[in-house]
DNA sequence: TAGGGATGGGTAA
DNA sequence: TACCCCTCCCTAA
């Protein structure tokens, strides 16, 4: 599920649903329990996000979330619990259901702050400072596609967005940072100031531009698994949208990558 | 039924 | 780089 844009929204659904109430915590499964009595009955601030991290404040603590790789947090009316169930923020009329996060802490909100202190810009933050990105990439000699990952970088951005904002400004994933143009990193920044706020809204990743879309280009229609139309991501051996050679993946930074070598080879 | 994979990341080596 | 954790779901056997 979670790239930035998941946690923004769900910073906007969790504020609406909870802010100003004074909702019910409780740990259905068992292994939050204590943290939970904390917290429960206390009035709800809203919620935040920064990169691909969660903050619900309850006043002077603060309900610290990372989804990580399989986590949930769904909201809907309340019902039986469903499944390993961490958490469940509930009033009479919603319950937002936390599943398999890999963290769920309460915080200070001072401890809350030096954790964001830890994360590169956030493209979805309107105090986000570009340049303190730019000036990591372009002294590393670490690739740009593991670059556009590490979230002391820049945060927020996980395996679809590098793979798509890397295709769609046409840039080889296998530059360097330091190898990289300026150019290429205003048009990496600039796409993502498109791409990711547009995943808020929507609550998925879609990168394809209307002159590629499979009714524009009389193609079968094709949707990942995550619920978006994407050029490159898990794609691999696909001829790709634009040219037509097929996409290929390699392991890069831990994670698979999706590229197009002929449309990509910029730097 | 077992195994593998998934939009992530920490730790150890 | 390897391994581990978190949970669910799909596939192969």
């Amino acid at each position: 599920m979670p790239e930035g844009h998941t946690l923004h929204r769900l910073a906007i659904d969790l504020t609406e649903a909870f802010a100003g109430t004074e909702p019910e915590v409780t740990s259905p499964q068992g292994r939050f329990s204590e943290s939970a009595a904390q917290i429960s009955g206390r009035s709800c601030a809203g919620a935040q996000a920064h990169g691909k991290h969660l903050f619900v404040d309850f006043q002077d603590q603060v309900l610290h979330v990372h989804l990580g790789l399989i986590g949930k947090f769904t909201l809907a009316p309340p019902a039986p619990p469903q499944g390993e169930i961490r958490v469940r923020i509930a009033t009479a009329e919603i319950a937002a259901d936390l599943s398999g996060p890999q963290l769920c802490v309460l915080r200070t909100p001072e401890e809350m702050a030096a954790q964001i202190l830890r994360l590169g810009p956030d493209p979805l933050r309107a105090d986000a400072e570009p340049e303190l990105a730019w000036k990591r990439i372009t002294k590393s000699s670490r690739p740009i596609a593991a670059l556009l990952m590490d979230q002391s970088v820049l945060s927020g951005v996980g395996n679809v967005y590098r793979a798509e904002v890397l295709f769609r400004q046409r840039i080889r994933p296998q530059v360097e940072g330091r190898k990289l143009r300026r150019s290429s990193w205003l048009a990496i920044w600039s796409d993502l100031l498109q791409l990711m706020p547009q995943g808020v809204l929507d609550n998925r990743i879609d990168t394809v531009r209307p002159e590629h879309t499979p009714e524009a280009m009389g193609r079968p229609p094709r949707v990942d698994d995550h619920g978006g139309e994407v050029y490159v991501y898990r794609r691999a051996g696909e001829p790709c949208l634009v040219c037509g050679s097929k996409v290929r993946t390699a392991v890069l930074a831990g994670r698979n990558l999706f590229w197009c070598g002929k449309c990509q080879r910029r730097s």
